[in-house]
RNA sequence: CGGGGUGUAGCGCAGUUGGCAGCGCGCUGCGUUUGGGACGCAGAGGUCGGCGGUUCGAGUCCGCCCACCCCGACCA
């Protein structure tokens, strides 16, 4: 291990970004360019975003399944949009069993195409729907540049896919599942989030609407965090998914697609990380409370140890580890734990043996601020509610960062300005001239239309010309 | 695909005029340590990106190739 401190945020955010995920061991790079390892304590925050997430999909009635990883060429191809989207970016299998295949297999790089297929032949009848499918899969994009977490060209996400009898109840699925993607951001991973919609230039290739939401990291920019499309009756016209609705005609339906990838975990990294290296919150860190015993001799051990042990016990109701390594000084432990954003840890001495107590310390308040010594009689409870105290601090903290480093510039100087360090809040006329100008001039997009800023009417800040929708605009990742 | 750069131990790097393959961290063993990144001693570890050329001799000079990184066009 490196024991060399971190490059802090301010000196070089993306090279902190890029040492904080290899030394606290959530990926590595792999032998292809673009592609990473996802390591078991990366995975294990994955697996909790999962977890999170697949109970909100059971809740609002999904199902989950599996679909094929390879796709027919041709599938692709019937609907105009997406494959002149898609076709940059696409991985295609030529050769099968050392024979060239007739019909070149795409990876896929979404699923819109083959589920669009099987949704043809399972729906004949309105009795049929709605149908509510999720798929936990690896996509392949071949992307030019990559990030670990943010752009590899294989990651991992759900996609959920849904088919329905009217357009209404499509776009109700769309924002729906808008909301349960905010509501885990902001209660599970402390991440606050904007909803809205996406500009045309910025939409899902083959979406009738995409919504997303958008989250601002630790260096202003903003992340995509999550989308959800409503794809019109666009794939169902593409491959023939009708019904006979109750007067027995023949429909199309309409489908939704949603979509949140391991792209988070890279949301959680830049949203709530220190210089001192991650800062996990409770809710999804693979650790919840981790405990440092320390002793310098073998009768201190001796009498440190079992109460150590103990108190893993006692607080086995949450995710606990008792750092015992042999070979290590409490201080690298430390500074190891902390790099690794465990939100709680407990440090236990013989002093505070002789107390009856331990030392709390708190990732997200460095320092002896952060730390309080308290009786180990009713631990577990005041663990419980420190664990949320913290989850809560987190999100308040990216909230009041989000908000001082948004601003509302009132003229388009004002607005080159404003992107340069932070979101700006401006009318747009909806023009994508405007919207490429500002790109070309900044490097910031619109990144998504804010819901709660609809109906406030205005003039556009780089053309004058009148308004209805007011934007985010920033520079992306 | 254009522009720039780098390839030497697991990682980060040094290697002079062409003359025995090195340093730091990490790793292994033993001992001393342990309340904010411990120390000593002894070890292991190399196709110097690849192929070819020049030379008595190439990590070093020349040619070709390959890989990766950064900047641009594309993107969850």
């Amino acid at each position: 291990m490196n024991i060399e401190k971190l490059p802090t945020q301010q000196e070089n955010f993306s090279e902190w970004y890029n040492q904080v995920i290899q030394r606290a061991e959530l990926a590595d790079y792999a032998p292809v360019r673009g592609c990473m390892v996802v390591r078991p304590y990366g995975w294990a925050i994955w697996e909790n975003i999962q977890k999170a997430l697949d109970q909100r999909f059971k809740e609002t009635g999904h199902v989950n399944a599996a679909f094929p990883l390879f796709i027919p060429m041709s599938f692709l191809e019937k609907e105009k949009e997406h494959i002149e989207g898609f076709a940059p970016e696409l991985a295609i299998v030529t050769i099968g069993g050392g024979q060239t295949l007739e019909e070149p297999l795409v990876v896929r790089p979404t699923s819109e195409t083959v589920i669009g297929h099987m949704y043809a032949k399972w729906i004949k009848s309105y009795r049929d729907l709605p149908v509510l499918i999720n798929q936990w899969a690896n996509v392949v994009r071949w992307e030019m540049r990559t990030r670990l977490f943010l752009r590899t060209l294989e990651f991992y996400w759900q996609e959920g896919h849904t088919a329905h009898e009217t357009a209404q109840e499509g776009q109700e699925e769309t924002l729906r599942m808008l909301d349960v993607y905010a509501d885990f951001a902001i209660n599970e991973a402390a991440v606050p989030v904007v909803k809205g919609r996406k500009s045309e230039s910025e939409k899902f290739a083959g979406a009738d609407t995409t919504y997303s939401i958008e989250a601002m990291m630790g260096d202003t920019r903003a992340l995509q965090s999550g989308t959800s499309h409503n794809l019109g009756q666009h794939f169902a016209k593409a491959f023939n998914i009708q019904y006979l609705d109750r007067n027995n005609e023949l429909q199309y339906c309409w489908t939704t697609s949603w979509g949140l990838s391991t792209r988070f975990v890279g949301a959680i990294i830049m949203a709530h990380g220190d210089d001192q290296g991650l800062i996990l919150p409770p809710r999804l860190a693979p650790i919840q409370v981790v405990i440092v015993p320390i002793y310098k001799n073998d009768e201190e051990k001796a009498a440190v140890l079992p109460v150590a042990e103990k108190i893993e016990k006692a607080l086995s109701a949450f995710r606990v580890k008792l750092d015992a390594r042999e070979e290590m000084t409490p201080g690298f432990k430390f500074n190891d734990w902390e790099l690794r954003g465990v939100p709680l840890r407990i440090e236990i001495g013989p002093k505070d043996v002789a107390k009856e107590a331990v030392m709390l310390a708190r990732r997200d308040i460095p320092g002896r601020d952060g730390k309080i010594s308290i009786g180990i009689e009713g631990l577990a409870e005041k663990v419980g509610d420190l664990l949320v105290e913290i989850q809560a601090a987190l999100l308040q903290r990216a909230t009041d960062f989000r908000e001082a480093h948004t601003t509302t510039p009132s003229d388009y100087a004002g607005l080159q300005e404003a992107v340069q360090n932070g979101w700006a809040l401006a009318h747009w006329c909806g023009n994508p001239e405007c919207e490429a100008n500002v790109k070309e001039d900044t490097k910031a997009t619109i990144r998504n239309i804010p819901f709660e800023m609809q109906g406030e009417s205005g003039k556009c800040i780089i053309c004058g010309a009148p308004a209805t929708d007011k934007v985010i605009f920033s520079k992306a990742y």
